[in-house]
DNA sequence: TATTGTTATACTCTATAACTATA
DNA sequence: TATAGTTATAGAGTATAACAATA
């Protein structure tokens, strides 16, 4: 193969790595979670969990006591959507919904020792894919980028 | 309303934010993701495009002459997904498709001349959007976020 | 044999509207 | 009137397998 097709040191996988998108907040943005999906996904599929089964479920671990509308709008889910997770994980006997005392048209979504029990082994499960996905990154870089995403997810 | 409900100086919206989630880097880079996808598709909606025609339509525009199997590895899509959405920008006269002389498997997407100029205002409009969703950031700490995302989603 | 683009298909995710029971 | 949860449904996004042309 004439050199003049792989004129620079970039592999030809990654020619496209000089991109102005390369300079694209909400590109890298995009790229970064859909890795992060595919590992945290890959990961938690051991413990029959999905990332978002999972946020719900540390969720429900949780003192807050969240009612379903509170999960919807911190997961940035449809309302809809939180009730099949969560019929989905009250199903398989890790989450019980309990009525809100002071607004009886609320659920309270709790853990149940089950539940507990699953989410401390998947935690573990999505912290070692994390620190995987976070290998190019020092511990400061890494609390650094939490810092900075944390100003972007929760504006006010 | 008793005081007990409202016992910490946390809007009711925002109850859940002192969740151990808003530590776990992948949480928060999926819900900055949802907030940068969201924006970035307003933004664009106005031109006739979404986040990923934008990006297309952006690699087409650039010297490199991506083929559709290197914007699927980039843009971490399926090669069939690339196919409609080339589909589509090509049918509004805004890519075409050309042989690639080495390889006449290939095809190689490039913008045309309306293309370029679509590209040009639907950049404006998406940069903007992107400055209101970095509101709460320094231009340095946008800077550093990009730096850091980039080691995440370009490791290697 | 392996790869590029393509088609078809199924599955998940997301968004919308309508309904009920409460507030 | 407005809100919490639910149901149904449609649309967008994602993933898989199979095929023709080419390497």
């Amino acid at each position: 193969m004439p050199a003049s097709t792989k004129s620079t040191a970039v592999p030809a996988s990654g020619r496209l790595e000089q991109s102005v998108l390369t300079e694209d907040a909400s590109f890298l943005l995009a790229r970064a979670n859909a890795l992060a999906l595919a590992a945290g996904n890959e990961a938690l599929a051991e413990h029959g969990l999905k990332v978002r089964s999972y946020a719900v479920l540390a969720l429900a671990v949780e003192e807050t006591r969240p009612s379903q509308r509170e999960l919807a709008e911190f997961l940035r889910l449809d309302p809809s959507q939180v009730v099949s997770l969560v019929d989905d994980l009250q199903r398989r006997g890790l989450v019980a919904r309990e009525p809100d005392p002071t607004d009886r048209r609320a659920n309270v979504v709790v853990a149940t020792e089950a539940g507990r029990a699953l989410h401390e082994r998947a935690r573990e499960a999505a912290q070692s894919a994390q620190r995987r996905l976070h290998a190019a990154l020092s511990a400061a870089q890494s609390e650094q980028l939490a810092e900075l995403l944390r100003l972007l997810a929760f504006p006010g």
